[in-house]
DNA sequence: TACATTAGAATGAACGTTCAATCTAATGCA
DNA sequence: TGCATTAGATTGAACGTTCATTCTAATGTA
């Protein structure tokens, strides 16, 4: 039943939904353990520690949202309607997965971030040469790409977020205004 | 010299800076004590304990920046003057502000954010009431005060952390630049 | 038998909080 | 003015708890 990718998963998988919950510093590692059905020994077989732990939860949860997105977008499309389409999966991503945006948001905001390092061949690459083309392309202002980012993914998961928390109740209209607002923040 | 006044304010500052810094879960109430040029036990004295420290520092910080904002607003301007002019106070102030930021971000996405309710005549309302006025003008685009924040306020924040930890350098041409960006989002 | 895996108890350090004792300064009173 | 009283501020040691991590012994497996 349980090979090794089994139990990590497991413990991924419960580590983001009680740290989404209960924040970093309140979910001790013997929570974790009885959760996952393992003990609190054997986490320290998969992670150095608990600091490990968070930062390998981290690049799994970026690198499981960039494939997600990756696999809506269509190339075949204008680049235009490729953008929008990708920001409102983005969007539709982060509503449907609450404890994810939870966590990335407590990670990111953390003074503990790492700046996690990319395989240069990764999705999370493929979509920031999306940017760099439409740069090219001047359809996008000349921005770098973490502040193309700042107008787009941040307030999308900001929102996100507002919704998931029952703060507002984002209807299709306000999503598609989402999105197009995100895009007149950076089309040139 | 140092009146309750004083030791508060210390309190408050050694606080914000140790949080931002090291986080919420690695500054030890001593710490503050002993940078405060204090003891642990004051602490208690006027506060009820470290959560309520915590988030009345919080209500400090968003109140202070709400008082430097207003400060700068000139209601003789139009309002679309009025709202760049404004969005780029807000991103001064965060750049000039560094800690600041880096509080606000960890207590606002920690899951001990607590939904601070403001008195109504506190100068947040009154920055809540321009935005008000601009829907009913049809200047900007009718959504709730929390989804314009999302698009404007969340972008600069995120935009000065990522000048004030150097991954990005803003020129005041950028920052022109971001104003428009905010305007975009949610102008009709 | 030898080795890997696991469970869960044990360890020890860190930390929030309490509290009895002391200090300070303002007020009352002669 | 000079002394007594009082209330609040302050200290720092001590306490009790929590928790990450390690250890130990039991179990599975070849």
């Amino acid at each position: 039943m349980s090979n090794v990718k089994d139990k990590k998963k497991a413990i991924f998988r419960v580590t983001l939904k009680l740290i989404a919950k209960q924040g970093f510093h309140n979910t001790p590692m013997s929570q974790i353990a009885k959760l996952s059905g393992t003990s609190a020994g054997i986490i320290y077989h998969y992670f150095e520690n608990k600091e490990d732990l968070i930062h390998s939860l981290h690049y799994e949860v970026k690198t499981g949202m960039a494939q997600e997105l990756i696999s809506k977008d269509d190339p075949q499309l204008h680049i235009v309607k490729r953008f929008k389409l990708l920001y409102m999966a983005l969007l539709d991503y982060f509503i449907n997965n609450p404890d994810l945006v939870e966590f990335m948001l407590q990670y990111e905001n953390s003074p503990y971030e790492k700046k996690t390092m990319w395989k240069e061949d990764s999705n999370i690459v493929k979509l920031f040469n999306l940017i760099n083309i439409a740069v090219k392309d001047k359809l996008i202002k000349p921005l770098p790409i973490e502040i193309i980012s700042v107008f787009t993914a941040t307030p999308l998961v900001a929102l996100a977020k507002l919704h998931n928390k029952g703060i507002i109740e984002l209807t299709d209209e306000m999503k598609v205004t989402a999105v197009e607002s995100c895009w007149n923040a950076i089309k040139l």
